[in-house]
DNA sequence: TTAAATACGTTTTTT
DNA sequence: ACGTATTTAA
């Protein structure tokens, strides 16, 4: 305590712009910070000075982050800068924030306290029982459609029957927005909630319930929220009506980062601050410490072709931002490519680099396959960022399906899933039997199976099982008071036959899974009880990322943003690949501009070195496509990058050079693009030799039998002997 | 209940 | 081309 920092202190660390962002502290705050410019420390900081200041008491403020991660940065940081652990705090992601207040007021939308979150998974299976019961067309209309539709209205805070006619949907038939109703009714039957439903519940309360908003009101003096270009519809509702007592409202966002359209952010909500908060203040943070100034200028020079900005410009923050230029590398094919960013990333790893200070950004995941090829091959260590995650594991699930199923009597979701699993000869006939019951009687399943065992409505073998689990849940139950729900976790696992199932499993993967459930009863030694564990895993799905030692680190663009790195390579600017086909397709001009800060966002990730590339040549859904270079490399300022492998060339009519002396014999790689020619590929290190055993895209692996020239007879294990060109074969 | 057959889609995925 | 998800057959 006696550490506490005095103001002058903390504020003296911050530039102008940004100690305007700190001390402006009353009324609604529009804080524009450009990638790099020391947002979080902004948004720690002001916090912090709510606190010194004596404006609020730590729980008096609301802080929401998008991400777990942002929350948990923010709350250390915020407990650094105070001297002391703080508790108590209203801080937390949209949904962790919703759920709380949910939790409280859960009545007044039909729910209970303890209703279960739904994870995608279940929202699925729940809509398609509700389609099948509905009758609908399965093949004709499929779940994710209608999913989709939900997510968007809910997104949009609209619930059913609040369905304006222009966002109505011609689904099956214009029956979407029953669908939904039917859905919503089965949500509240189970006790439970998607991720949508808590926002939407809680802004609807807030809507209809003037003494609860009251109450919250009073409670939240200050408002801040983080990453404010990517709120959706409902959250932006949320934060208007929670907002609307005393309109300290603070929100902290960069526009030229808005890249989850797709997932309805919706980033008219910035650009309209000013007029949904009249006598908004906004201060833009533009002095950059992160990337050095030709990454700047590129990333500012690209970014400036978009139209619906609010405007801001990077500035280098740093003394010594002067650096290399941004290089744009034009290869043959995606293998070339592969090549090239595995041989500098050795080189620079020669040169001391350390690994983890190196990024290779992608537009999709399939991408990072020829990455991850070409880094093993040389031995080079690395990480793939956002693949399967603990919690979405099969085992892991079904533990808690069943920990679920225990706590929520009413959770048929849960309860279905692992009725029969391990197998107990529950098959689809008991099942049928039992859903019967369950809708005769209006009762969730479990309700109807206590009732069904005490009948001979079951055979006698699917009859004992059903009222073994039964007793099962009651014992482990009445056993977690006593016991503590490690214990009894541990107990329904053993006792329900299901680690036996997979000690028995004689997959390959099965021994992993055992060691996955043993990870997870560990981890639930971190919380208080079931519900706390439940909550944690419904809405903090983390990857398990234990990333030791020094890796390269190898993501989609969407998941680098936040970070940054020395080096980050930046592969695949192709038309049709980034930007990607379907932003070509649909979405126009948006979805372009979209792109194009996804380009930004890719950038500035880097500090000292950006190093952009594309293939002439890539495998597009198994076939062997020539592409045409991005269009955002015409759009780099050319001042601010390296070109490398490729010569600047006029645009060639396709006619002229399709026709001419000079066509496809000669020059036969040259790409219609507008922009460049990539160098033919260039000869192998030594050639092909007989007797090696090489690799054709189209007749597979073979070996070298003769050598003429640039042509090869090669005797294919599948396709028998040809004479090829040696461009077309790649060492095996 | 399981394995084989076949139809399908294939950008991004903070919670 | 390829993986997966669902359907169908044994």
């Amino acid at each position: 305590m006696s550490a506490t920092p005095s103001p002058s202190e903390y504020l003296s660390r911050l530039n102008p712009e940004q100690r305007a962002a700190v001390e402006t502290l009353d009324g609604p705050l529009l804080v524009l910070a450009g990638a790099g410019t020391g947002k979080t420390r902004v948004l720690t900081t002001r916090f912090a000075h709510l606190l010194m200041t004596g404006r609020a008491q730590p729980h008096q403020v609301l802080s929401v982050t998008f991400t777990n991660k942002a929350a948990r940065e923010m709350r250390e940081r915020v407990g650094a800068i105070i001297g002391r652990p703080v508790e108590g705090l209203w801080l937390g992601t949209f949904h962790a924030l919703a759920a709380r207040m949910l939790r409280r007021h859960a009545e007044l939308v039909g729910l209970k306290s303890d209703f279960t979150i739904l994870d995608p998974d279940d929202q699925t299976r729940l809509l398609k029982q509700v389609m099948e019961a509905g009758g609908v067309d399965m093949k004709r209309w499929p779940v994710a459609g209608l999913m989709g539709i939900i997510q968007r209205w809910k997104d949009r805070g609209l619930t059913p029957g609040r369905i304006p006619v222009a966002e109505t949907s011609d689904y099956a038939n214009n029956r979407a927005e029953a669908l939904y109703a039917a859905y919503q009714a089965r949500l509240v039957a189970l006790n439970a909630a998607d991720f949508g439903d808590l926002l939407l519940h809680v802004t609807e309360i807030l809507r209809t319930n003037p003494e609860v908003l009251e109450r919250y009101h009073r409670l939240f003096r200050y408002i801040l929220v983080d990453e404010y270009q990517d709120t959706n519809l409902v959250q932006y509702l949320w934060l208007r009506l929670l907002a609307q007592g005393h309109r300290n409202i603070c929100c902290v966002g960069d526009d030229d980062q808005s890249i989850y359209s797709w997932r309805g952010a919706e980033i008219e909500n910035i650009l309209r601050f000013e007029k949904d908060f009249p006598g908004a203040v906004i201060v833009r943070l533009e002095a950059n410490y992160r990337s050095s100034r030709p990454i700047l200028a590129a990333a500012s020079g690209l970014i400036a072709k978009n139209e619906g900005r609010l405007g801001k410009t990077l500035r280098p923050g740093r003394a010594d931002a002067s650096g290399e230029k941004v290089r744009v590398v034009s290869l043959w094919d995606s293998e070339e490519e592969a090549r090239m960013v595995g041989g500098r990333i050795e080189e620079a790893q020669r040169a001391g680099q350390d690994l983890s200070e190196i990024a290779i950004l992608v537009r999709a995941g399939f991408q990072t396959r020829s990455f991850e090829e070409r880094l093993v091959t040389q031995g080079i260590p690395y990480r793939v960022y956002g693949g399967a995650k603990f919690y979405e594991r099969q085992e892991i699930r079904d533990a808690i399906a069943y920990f679920r199923a225990m706590v929520n009597p009413a959770d048929d979701l849960a309860f279905e899933r692992i009725v029969n699993t391990p197998k107990r000869g529950l098959g689809d006939t008991a099942l049928a039997t039992l859903h019967r019951a369950a809708r005769e009687q209006g009762v969730p399943l479990r309700i109807a199976a206590g009732g069904l065992i005490q009948t001979d409505a079951l055979r006698p073998r699917p009859r004992a099982a059903l009222r073994e689990l039964l007793e099962g849940f009651a014992r482990w139950h009445a056993g977690l008071e006593s016991l503590g729900h490690v214990v009894v976790a541990s107990q329904i696992l053993e006792e329900s036959g299901y680690i036996e199932m997979w000690k028995l499993d004689r997959t390959p993967e099965a021994p992993g899974r055992l060691d996955n459930l043993k990870e997870l009863l560990c981890a639930m030694g971190d919380f208080g009880t079931m519900a706390a564990f439940l909550e944690h895993i419904a809405l903090v799905m983390e990857n398990d990322q234990n990333a030791e030692g020094a890796r390269v680190s190898l993501m989609t663009l969407h998941a680098a943003k936040g970070l940054e790195f020395d080096m980050v390579f930046l592969p695949g600017w192709e038309e049709g690949l980034f930007p990607s086909q379907r932003s070509l397709d649909e979405g126009g001009n948006k979805s372009l501009e979209e792109e194009r800060r996804l380009a930004y966002v890719g950038i500035t990730r880097a500090r000292r070195h950006c190093i952009i590339s594309h293939a002439a040549n890539r495998r597009i859904y198994g076939n062997w496509t020539s592409t045409i270079p991005s269009r955002f490399l015409d759009e780099l300022p050319p001042d601010e990058v390296v070109r490398e492998g490729a010569e600047p060339v006029r645009h060639i009519p396709s006619s002229v050079f399709g026709a001419g002396p000079l066509s496809s014999q000669r020059r036969p790689r040259l790409i219609e693009a507008g922009a460049w020619e990539v160098a033919a590929r260039p000869a192998r290190e030594g050639g092909f030799a007989a007797g090696q055993r090489v690799f054709h895209q189209k007749f597979g692996y073979g070996r070298v039998i003769a050598v003429e020239d640039d042509k090869l007879d090669i005797a294919f294990e599948k396709a028998g002997q040809k004479r090829v060109l040696d461009r077309f074969v790649d060492p095996a």
